[in-house]
DNA sequence: CAGTGGTCTAGACCACTGG
DNA sequence: CAGTGGTCTAGACCACTGC
């Protein structure tokens, strides 16, 4: 028997319903989410030890290593052997722009992120209600719009608009996004405390209109990838919708499948 | 020390390099995927248990673990408590389809695949340079162009361009990829031994031309999602280039970032 | 050289499947 | 009830980092 399971969530003894048996490293694993979230560590900062976590835990340090493992196959740690494990971040080298798939044609190599901004503009206005859905927010409710084109290789390529809760992300302001020279990602966890975890993308093939392509300096009706993103938090909360237009006649979107 | 780490690859001692440490589980699971390759177990099938294949490789039942570990989080295997590891098939109810993003824009369950296969038609050509270097083949090497067209729900929506070395593909025809009800991936596996274990795709948008649009039914210039796919089966060794065209006014290629 | 993650072992016990 | 994967522990030792 785990030597404090009891210290721990015991499994439901309810008749009826499926067991729904939890192992101690998944429990580990939502305490240690639960920290996350506190912000008891912050994106960019060690955790402590395994074997600190450990004695914390009233576990083995297998077990703790285990609920790590999985954080860390989520990217929501980052291990280094000698170091120490930590919390991971938009603003670290070599995974910038992480959820950014759009790479050059040419040289498999990922660009260094977009290499211009070209024009940043922000809106308040009130959520209809799809935006509302989508973001978990009610209808009417107050939300920010940012429109921004982005250069690659000096081409504009990238016509994205940005939605986000006002109440979440209050004093954006687009001195502070055109300033910012990482990813906007990271600018939301240094600025609101806001890290983002996981995404999911809509992709459709659609036409410019006639300011898309003006924009993008495409001609009208030019076929554009439409990218729409939800992005999360910890918890599955989306913090933001993306609708991205992108050029690809220079690049394409790369993605993996497994 | 390892039980036996000497009947295994030793580390090369050599000076200058770097030392390429090489865990045992990591050589445990070279092995594993050799004899995938050799098929000494093939799609479907129970490979032996983590105790048989501990005494096999003379280490202990955790270091083969950990091996199945890392190629089951690759799909090469299944775990399935109770029953065993078994060797992952595209022919498997609920991985069918696998690497077909396309999803109905209402309701998120995914389609059950295809529904109606509308046309197919095989040639056999040389293989234009391009060609030949993304399939690893020599140029005007023979190779087989396998075109069809996919109805979902009803109406035309992927035509898609298969080309296979003719060689590795010896004796597939239009007839049997006509009958063949489930995925072209399980096809490859039972007919040709060819288990496709992971794929990259180049996703554009571009406009139907004439013949695209009249196939697909749609306006010439009407905007199509293009995705380009190499797949490859163990090794790393690519077997299959695939070019289609999604139209995405009632569907659209949904991707998950992590 | 101390501290951290990474590997490996051996053994106990639990959960699930099928006969 | 036997067999398989899944969890947990305890302890030893290795590889890497930074002081």
């Amino acid at each position: 028997m785990p030597a404090s399971a009891s210290t721990l969530q015991d499994p439901p003894t309810g008749v009826g319903v499926a067991p729904a048996f939890s192992p101690l490293y998944q429990q580990i694993k939502a305490l240690l989410l639960q920290s996350l979230q506190d912000a008891e560590w912050k994106p960019g900062e060690v955790i402590p030890s395994e074997f600190d976590l450990a004695a914390r835990f009233k576990v083995s340090q297998g077990t703790v290593r285990k609920a790590i493992d999985e954080l860390a196959a989520d990217h929501l740690l980052v291990r280094r052997q000698g170091r120490g494990t930590f919390v991971a971040t938009h603003a670290e080298r070599g995974v910038q722009y992480r959820f950014l798939r759009l790479r050059p044609d040419a040289g498999e190599a990922a660009d260094e992120g977009p290499t211009q901004r070209l024009m940043h503009d922000l809106k308040k206005l009130r959520a209809p209600a799809e935006l509302a859905r989508q973001l978990g927010l009610r209808t009417g409710d107050s939300v920010l719009q940012v429109r921004r084109l982005l250069a690659l290789a000096g081409t504009p390529t990238i016509l994205e608009d940005i939605w986000l809760s006002a109440a979440a992300f209050k004093g954006l302001s687009v001195e502070r996004l055109a300033a910012y020279s990482g990813p906007t990602y990271a600018l939301f966890e240094q600025d609101f405390g806001v890290r983002m975890v996981r995404a999911t993308e809509r992709i459709r093939a659609v036409q410019a209109d006639a300011e898309q392509a003006e924009l993008l300096q495409v001609r009208p009706a030019e076929p554009l990838l439409s990218v729409e993103r939800l992005t999360f938090t910890y918890n599955d909360a989306p913090m933001e919708l993306r609708r991205g237009l992108y050029r690809t006649d220079t690049h394409h979107y790369f993605n993996e499948l497994n």
